[in-house]
RNA sequence: GCCGGAGUGGCGGAAUUGGAAGACGCGAUGGACUCAAAAUCCAUUGCCCCAAAAGGGCGUGUGGGUUCAAAUCCCACCUCCGGCACCA
């Protein structure tokens, strides 16, 4: 016998599988498609560590296994190459990105074969080529020309260290979700993606998504839905003017007893009395120095009043008008109605500004825990201790006194829209896409900035449809055609579609200016162009797309990765999309994930593609800690690589324990105790299939009786037999359902069965034993398979075993027998039993009799083929 | 604070239309083989009582409840992890 070497059969059958390129996808082959993708990695400079694999592994496991059920399989992988770190690298090094990214990707490549991924390399991408990227500027110039993209100068989000904005998305409790320093602020021109034109579909579609329940969630919280409505209050001094507020509580309009506009709100130097003009502008200021994060801190209310009054529209009294930071610039109209009795951040601000409380919402039933409600207390006279938040039925509201507030939510918006002051509303937390970044390894935005077009642009004064009616009109401007998104952004003009793809300048210093200006704009010969439309001298664009641009839609890519013409031929996106499953970390969930349903839903309106979601079904694999416990990481040291696992324990032994160690979507630390169980594992199967009776076993005895009867002789073989079957089942069902640690642990099972019995499989049996564990353990199972099959064909060219029901069927099993619930004894039984044949068995056994003496049986409960529970009482 | 998920041996975990808790693996202990060790093989391995066996009791985060029977269902609470967080 040999011995068991993976070093030695591994690089063999990874040989022979390329060769053969069975793990190509065909298309438009005749057999039923499946398209199951892992999310694409950013290739860093640590190569892969033990925690990337287990999802490529999971895909792995389930390809060879829908492969083998006779499906058309596509499983590619690729790149997502542009992002910081090369960048840093570069800045440190002096090394092009590009150079290092090509090394990374090389490494990549080379761990994910040593570990036996089967993906089907034909078709790899890479989002830094300029035949990728030059697809992705196209798409943005269809963003930028039905008026989705927009041009704005905003204080956005800034990262310090890494000397760029970010999008809203990008910004973790306050920090840089790449590198964890405190953001801050920094107002510069942007490019902006209309997300929020999509925020309604975004979340409707969520519904119909095959995906994990708590990443439906995030994306629910974040976008953030909220039904209201919006009021207008009349100014008091500025006659045509109202201040707008969005409110969830309409209800409680009559409690309203004053205003609130964040210090950004634009009429608020407008409104100010003079006397109150400095208050206002030292707040103002101070507000501006604050950090988001700051702002969000602060517990304790602060703000001024303007001096000026506004008019409850309900109530039809003068209410004042205050600024306070609690109040965010960039969420409704960034100003509020102050409902003090009945909203607890303004009754905190109300205390503290002596504002007037009036309560117009009595509870159903007086909360016994609501200190408000406490006996005794001094209520009614602004003795309230917090705001009641809840509905209840409303007070001091005029006509609307007695009603529910559910009901009153959808009257006083009728009554108040009648009047012209209120109208149903609803509002979002998603914000527009932040689409610039700063830095240099990104994909060039294809804009050129002409001063000539601007002034044509401007001069025209063209009536703008809504990008709803006319998201790809044209405009006629003398002897110019304009885009909806020339007119939108004057000046701007999108480099023409055949100049595609506008390719990354080499350029010196990599450093980021920190000063707002991406390292292109150092480059004068690249930044001074000739505008496309006119001729005019005209400057590009210097700042990149962020990381997440390539992500958007490299699924897409897959499908024709080499097309020239187009991002991907029509008939193979019909063929082949949208992913029928899709695999990868829950860390995007509203990052990634979020944006390609955006572009896609675009390119769907944009008729470009048939389908408006791309991942139908989706699961996250958890996290693989550090052995103690933390995540690993570069600076905490605790990484572990493959590599040397692999050289160690061969790659199956690896990709055995990935999958057995834990349930597929829980975290779980790294053991490499347990990398030598699976390895363990191997080596009994190993011995089992060169030990000639118990793989090529010719059973002596006539086949094994369907049905009921037991046959003595042979037992063991049918004992077998039908451990091997329910294995097959086992293994079949838990890899539909992703529970692999199940799944090796039935095959283990089946494995101490085969290596303790007195007799042995058939070869035709074993072979099906050596199809089911293939998929966790590819070049194990077709080396032991070509051990057995004087073949040319690899093991994943045959077809996934059925088991037979007839088999699986257990013909005894172990009858509980159980005195008051308590298990007492166990008699093995034939199945299908009646309670009276249960009863007689049990009551046979002396153990039963000895608990059952000198007591009244009161009840018998039976559970056919489980158990039979004797209810006594003590006579 | 809000939303989501989870608490089971020394460890990772199994068992969910309620029916023997601890499958499988790791570790540990004893033994075989060996000059010895590693590897391998065999046995034991939730805790407690009993000298041992037989036998019995306890046991799935805590407290209560429903039930012949609860890790599983209900109520209250505790802890941990993830996400969101002045969103009007």
């Amino acid at each position: 016998m040999e011995k068991y070497e993976p070093q030695k059969i591994e690089k063999k059958w990874q040989e022979f599988w390329e060769k053969k390129g069975i793990f190509e996808a065909k298309d438009f082959s005749k057999k039923p498609k499946f398209y199951i993708l892992d999310m694409f990695p950013y290739p860093s400079g640590a190569g892969l560590h033990v925690g990337h694999p287990r999802g490529y592994i999971a895909t792995d496991v389930i390809v060879h296994y829908i492969r083998l059920k006779g499906f058309n399989v596509l499983h590619p992988m690729g790149w997502d190459a542009f992002g910081l770190p090369a960048e840093n690298y570069a800045i440190k090094t002096g090394i092009h990105p590009e150079i290092s990214t090509k090394k990374n990707i090389a490494r990549f490549k080379e761990q994910m074969k040593m570990i036996g991924l089967s993906y089907d390399w034909s078709r790899e991408i890479n989002t830094t080529d300029p035949n990728y990227y030059k697809w992705t500027q196209w798409i943005f110039l269809k963003f930028f020309h039905a008026g989705l993209a927009y041009n704005k100068t905003l204080p956005i989000n800034w990262c310090p260290s890494c000397k760029t904005g970010l999008a809203n998305e990008e910004v973790v409790g306050g920090r840089c979700e790449r590198c964890g320093v405190e953001v801050t602020k920094k107002e510069i021109p942007q490019w902006v993606l209309k997300i929020t034109a999509y925020a309604e579909k975004l979340l409707k579609n969520l519904d119909k998504l095959d995906w994990p329940e708590k990443i439906k969630e995030m994306q629910r919280n974040w976008i953030g839905r909220s039904e209201g409505a919006d009021i207008n209050f009349k100014l008091k001094t500025l006659n045509s003017k109202f201040i707008k507020v969005f409110t969830t509580r309409p209800d409680t309009i009559f409690g309203a007893t004053f205003l609130v506009l964040a210090p950004e709100h634009p009429l608020v130097l407008e409104i100010t009395k003079p006397e109150h003009r400095e208050g206002v502008e030292k707040y103002i200021e101070k507000t501006k120095k604050k950090l988001d994060v700051e702002r969000q801190e602060e517990k304790e209310k602060t703000g001024v009043f303007t001096g000026a009054y506004a008019v409850n529209p309900a109530a039809g009294k003068e209410i004042p008008i205050w600024i306070a930071d609690y109040v965010l610039p960039y969420y409704g109209y960034g100003a509020i109605m102050g409902v003090p009795a009945h909203d607890q951040r303004d009754f905190e601000f109300a205390k503290k500004y002596n504002l007037p409380i009036k309560e117009v919402i009595k509870p159903p039933l007086p909360p016994k825990s609501s200190p408000s409600q406490k006996e005794g207390e001094d209520k009614g006279r602004g003795g309230l201790k917090e705001a009641y938040e809840g509905e209840g039925i409303l007070i001091n509201s005029g006509q609307f006194n007695g009603i529910k507030s559910e009901e009153a939510k959808i009257k006083i918006v009728e009554w108040l829209k009648e009047k012209g002051l209120a109208g149903f509303a609803v509002n979002y937390k998603l914000r527009d896409w932040i689409f610039s970044r700063q830095r240099y390894w990104g994909e060039p935005i294809p804009l050129v900035f002409c001063n000539e077009c601007k002034k044509r642009v401007e001069s025209a004064n063209i009536q703008i449809p809504s990008t709803k009616q006319a998201p790809n009109s044209k405009f006629q401007i003398q002897n110019y055609e304009y885009s909806l998104g020339e007119i939108l952004n004057p000046g701007w003009v999108a480099v023409p579609e055949k100049e595609l793809p506008l390719t990354l300048p080499k350029v010196e210093k990599y450093q980021p200016t920190g000063t707002g200006e991406s390292p292109l704009a150092s480059i004068r010969n690249w930044v001074e162009t000739k505008c496309p439309k006119c001729g005019s001298s005209a400057r590009r664009e210097t700042n990149t797309m962020p990381q997440w641009a390539g992500s958007c839609w490299y699924f897409i890519r897959y499908v024709d990765p080499n097309n020239e013409k187009t991002l991907a031929d029509k008939k193979l996106i019909e063929y082949w999309l949208p992913v029928d499953f899709y695999v990868g970390g829950a860390e995007h969930a509203v990052l990634h994930l979020l944006y390609s349903r955006f572009w896609v839903k675009f390119l769907y309106d944009q008729g470009i593609l048939p389908f408006d979601e791309p991942f139908l079904k989706l699961r996250n694999q958890g996290l693989i800690l550090a052995p103690d416990g933390q995540k690993m990481s570069k600076s905490k040291g605790n990484v572990i690589n493959p590599d040397d696992l692999i050289k160690e324990y061969g790659a199956d032994a690896f990709r055995l324990y990935e999958m057995f160690m834990g349930p597929f979507d829980q975290p779980i630390a790294w053991d490499e105790k347990g990398i030598l169980g699976t390895r363990r594992f191997l080596e009994r199967v190993w011995k089992i299939a060169f030990s000639e009776e118990k793989t090529h076993f010719t059973p002596s005895h006539p086949p094994p009786p369907k049905g009921r009867g037991r046959i003595k002789e042979g037992e063991d073989y049918f004992s077998l037999q039908r451990k091997l079957h329910q294995t097959i089942k086992k293994v079949t069902e838990d890899i539909e359902e992703m529970k692999f640690n199940t799944a090796v642990a039935k095959m283990m099972e089946f494995v101490n069965e085969l290596e303790k019995s007195k007799e042995g499989l058939e070869k035709k049996e074993w072979k099906k034993f050596l199809i089911i564990l293939s998929p966790f353990a590819p070049h194990f199972a077709e080396e032991l398979y070509h051990q057995i099959e004087e073949t040319d064909k690899s093991i994943f060219e045959e077809k996934w075993p059925e088991y037979d029901p007839e088999l699986v069927r257990e013909e005894t099993f172990q009858l509980i027998v159980q005195i008051n619930g308590k298990a007492r004894d166990t008699i093995e039984a034939p199945v299908g039993i009646s309670e009276e044949e249960a009863r007689g068995l049990s009551l046979k056994s002396e153990k039963i009799q000895k608990h059952l003496q000198g007591k009244e049986i009161k009840k018998i409960i039976f559970v056919k083929d489980k158990l039979i529970n004797f209810v006594v009482e003590q006579i």
